[in-house]
DNA sequence: GCTCATCTACTACATGTGTAGTAGGTGCAT
DNA sequence: ATGCACCTACTACACATGTAGTAGATGAGC
């Protein structure tokens, strides 16, 4: 029995480099590297493996331009990170919502303090909308 | 470059059945695999084995009583949920926790619209009882 | 034209996780 | 006493992902 996974799915690292790709548009191999690899000490060619594993599952597409590859995004980064947003949030609320709500709470105020009021107002506003919309 | 997880990393599957033992408190194979491996058409000796990982990672103990092994959790239910919440929130405010905030709160309403106001009321307590305690 | 730097394509390997099979032990019912 | 049903321990395999090496292509400069 094997439970696949949607074939869409992302590792951290891969969606790292995506978010690299939609940042810079087009971007070559070297590029990326020097956004992404660089900085965590990644060798030049496992910035490559990735960038093809991506091409691979269809978020990314090569064009040759001479001598280089040159990736641009494929998919609109919203909905990739909507989607990605909502596998997330799935695994927060799967089992049982009620415990997780004030769980979610603590981690995001372990976080940033902050951002509890920023949450708290993004609420506000959807609540707003939906009412609006009715 | 070895990027190493923490040890104490569990997969979805390994998480709900360290849910089941929690619920279940002792509890032996055969149980949880009624509780979580039936219903989601697994063999018995996989439930078997993720309890062995979870033994081997520490999650669980086992004591023998006669013919069967008793599992029993070994670390508080809300300390893991509380750093698996803590892990699933980092990678949803991770990169830039602007953007985050709306996409969370879309989220959460696609997949319950009451839990924005469970979590709109969870962030009031928690900011009063944070005003209370300075 | 030749060489060097660079790029791509392919292969490879470790680890984590999901999943299950098999072999061997053991107690209960007959 | 013996066989069946059931248990545990160990092994195994697929796949995803992180990570990187190597070989061969190719263009730029001399």
């Amino acid at each position: 029995m094997l439970a696949k996974k949607g074939v869409s799915e992302l590792g951290e690292q891969e969606h790292e480099v995506l978010r690299a790709v939609w940042a810079h548009g087009s971007c070559t191999v070297r590029e990326i590297h020097e956004r992404v690899g660089v900085p965590r000490g990644l060798a030049y060619t496992t910035v490559s493996t990735v960038l093809d594993r991506l091409l691979k599952k269809g978020f990314i597409a090569k064009d040759r331009e001479g001598k280089v590859l040159v990736y641009r995004p494929l998919r609109k980064e919203h909905v990739v990170e909507r989607d990605w947003m909502k596998s997330l949030v799935g695994k927060i609320f799967g089992e049982d919502p009620e415990p997780a709500v004030a769980r979610l709470v603590d981690a995001v105020e372990t976080i940033d303090p902050e951002l509890l009021d920023r949450l708290a107002k993004e609420i506000e506003n959807k609540k707003r909308s939906r009412r609006g919309s009715r």
